[in-house]
This record gives structure tokens, C-alpha cells and sequence, in this order.
DNA sequence: GTCTATAATAAGATAGAC
DNA sequence: GTCTATCTTATTATAGAC
């Protein structure tokens, strides 16, 4: 608690509410509040409110690579990965609430921001499934396939769907036991749609 | 020119701002620039700045509801309905930008502000979704599919890649060429996926 | 390092002339 | 209806005490 670095501890908070408001929303106030130290010191310690959101985007950007840097490499199957991979996106976008909304919408007039964190993660993720494709089509789990397909495929089907959920479930009125059967359904429908298209 | 109102002016050029900055980051100098006249005949008109941006929001809302509601009775087979709704998407949102990232991320703090829209775009799109199912599959042309979990994948394939091209081609350093052939592929590895599913 | 008080500015809104 | 000039407020940023 108290041995966190208050640097730590204001860019967390920042992180919240940017996410929350976006650039232009979030309240310097409103961070210094949340993080329960007083204004000025934000400005000590990032200088100024753009600075901070360079930071917070940094730092929400790597959060999402993270996800998908996962250490897929234990999983035993091709088939299995897939299955964890979907599973592990939805809890974590559930979870962290809106924040590919928000990358997706405060990056693009920002892209150098994120251009080589984003290169990098694709690199490591593009050669990572690469090996693991390669790897079950000799065993003939799988047949042949376009690794960029595929995994685009997968995080459109994913992510589009996580992003797109407050707003059909409010539009929808959806209970909330609703929406787990929802997603439910959707994890499988995902999963049947990748792996009947991609088995051999 | 002249003839066209000035409001309507005003609203395109508003929606115009508001897409490129956000509700926060949108200025009533840069839309009265854009729209050719004075700050003070906004206010004249909307009143203020959040009843000027609940119209443009309604607007864009529109617009977009308008892409879904396409007149695709008029296509002969579901194969084609399909080339062609796909088709259709890339289009309008290479064209329109923004829209559809400004819509997810605005809409999040205010759902009530598009309910009423997006229920009845939802109850029309799948019901003529389904009509159109059900006669395909009478003549044998597809295997009998839930027109909701196909709409979702549609949907989700289409639009989050054209969500993430601006990323995703800047990051890649893609040339212009380079980002043409990619939504080609794209078109038909959508189409693939979705067909090879459904088809009988 | 952390706070209080305050400066500086940007931006939305309005009054009033034409 | 449309403009110029101005008011008001919200918010970032800083100076300076502790």
C-alpha cells in the first residue's frame, strides 16, 4: 500500500480515467483524486497531462500485448490453444472493460505511439502461431493455413463481439444471466466456426 | 449551395468534428469554421454543445443503421447476398472513416441515446436476415443456421478488420497498394470462411 | 516530495447591434 | 438570421511555502 511508488500509484489512476473519459474527458482532478494525492503532484511527476497520457496509453497498449503473449506454448493441441485463447480474451476484455474501445479509438491519430511496441508483438505473435500452425499440420491436426488469416479471423470474432457487448446487451435489455448465456453461446459459436474450417 | 440550409450545414460539419475529435476533443470554432459561419448561430440553432452533439450522434447513428438496411432483397442467392454485403461494408467504412470507432466509443456512456435505433434496426435487419435464410435453405442453398450468431460473425469479421486497418497499416508500414490488396484478401477470406460454413 | 493558492488560458455560452 | 464583442466558467499548469 503505502511502499507503492506514488508514480505508480497516480498512473494507475490515470490509466482508469483515461480509459473511462478518453483524452479529451478525463479530469486531471479526477485523477489526482483517485490516486488521493493532490494535484500538483501529478504535474511533478509527469509534467503535464499529455505527457501522462502518453504514459497511460504506453502502458495500456502493453497490458493488451501482454494478453496476447500469453504462454501459449504449454497447451498440448492446436485445438486446445484455440479453445484458451478464446476463453482468456473474453474474461480478460470483460474484465478490463473498455479498453480496446479506447486504444482503438485514441490511437489513430496517435499511431507512432504504439507503432513499434505493435510491430514487435506482431513479430513474436505472427512466428509464434507460425510454429504452432506448422507444427500441428505435421502432425495432421490441422491442414495448412494463412497465419495472418487466422489470427485475424480469431480477434475479429473475439474482440469485435467483447467490444460491441455493452451496447447490444443495453439496446437488447439483457439481464445479466442473459449476457453469461450469451457469451457463452458466443465462445462456442467462435470456437465451432474456427475449428471446422481449419481440422483435418 | 446557397440553398442548402444553414442547420444542415451546421449538423455535417459538426459530425464531421465530432467523429474526427470526439465529444471531448471537438471544438465549436472548428465546426463554425467548417461550416462557414459564426460560433454564436450554432448556439442559435442547437442550443448548446451536447444538444449538437446528440444530433450528430443520432445522424451518424443513422447513416450507419441505414448500411444495414440495405435493399439486399433484390440479390437472387444468399452466395451473393453475401458477396455482396461484404463488399458493401468495406466500402462504406473506408469511406466514412472514423464512424464506427466514434460510435462504439461514444455510445458507451450513453446507450439510451441509440436504444430505440439500434432495437429496430436489430428487429428488421434479423428479421429480413432470417426471411432470407429460411428461403435459401427451402431451395437447398445453405444448411439451416441461427440468424443471429451468423449476423454476429458477418459483422465482426467485416468490421473489426476495417476498425483496425488505420492501426494495423501504419504499424506495418503498408503502402497504399499494399493496404488495397490486403482488403482484397480480406473480402475473400471473409467470404470463404463464412460460405464454406453455411453452404449445403 | 507534497501541499495551498493562484495564474493563465481555452472554450462554451450569451447580449445586443444590425 | 447572422454577426462582433464579451462574459463566465472549467481546467491545466505553476509559484512558492513547508
Amino acid at each position: 500500500m503505502t511502499d507503492t511508488k506514488v508514480e505508480e500509484k497516480i498512473l494507475k489512476a490515470a490509466k482508469k480515467e483515461f480509459v473511462a473519459k478518453g483524452r479529451g474527458g478525463a479530469r486531471m482532478q479526477a485523477i489526482a483524486d483517485e490516486a488521493g494525492v493532490n494535484k500538483a503532484l501529478i504535474h511533478y511527476y509527469f509534467r503535464s497531462k499529455d505527457q501522462l497520457f502518453q504514459r497511460a496509453l504506453d502502458s495500456a497498449f502493453s497490458e493488451l500485448m501482454n494478453l496476447f503473449l500469453l504462454d501459449i506454448t504449454k497447451t498440448n493441441s492446436f485445438k486446445e490453444m484455440l479453445m484458451v485463447l478464446i476463453d482468456t480474451h473474453c474474461k480478460f476484455f470483460i474484465q478490463k472493460g473498455n479498453i480496446l474501445n479506447f486504444l482503438l479509438w485514441e490511437i489513430r491519430n496517435d499511431h507512432d505511439a504504439v507503432k513499434e511496441s505493435f510491430r514487435r508483438m506482431f513479430d513474436v505473435v505472427g512466428s509464434l502461431v507460425a510454429r504452432k500452425i506448422n507444427e500441428a499440420v505435421k502432425k495432421g491436426e490441422i491442414r495448412r493455413i494463412d497465419a495472418f488469416e487466422f489470427i485475424l479471423n480469431l480477434l475479429s470474432l473475439d474482440l469485435f463481439f467483447l467490444m460491441s457487448l455493452p451496447v447490444i446487451s443495453s439496446a437488447l435489455e439483457f439481464a445479466d444471466e442473459q449476457v453469461e448465456i450469451l457469451i457463452e453461446n458466443r465462445k462456442r459459436e467462435i470456437f465451432r466456426l474456427l475449428w471446422q474450417d481449419i481440422k483435418k
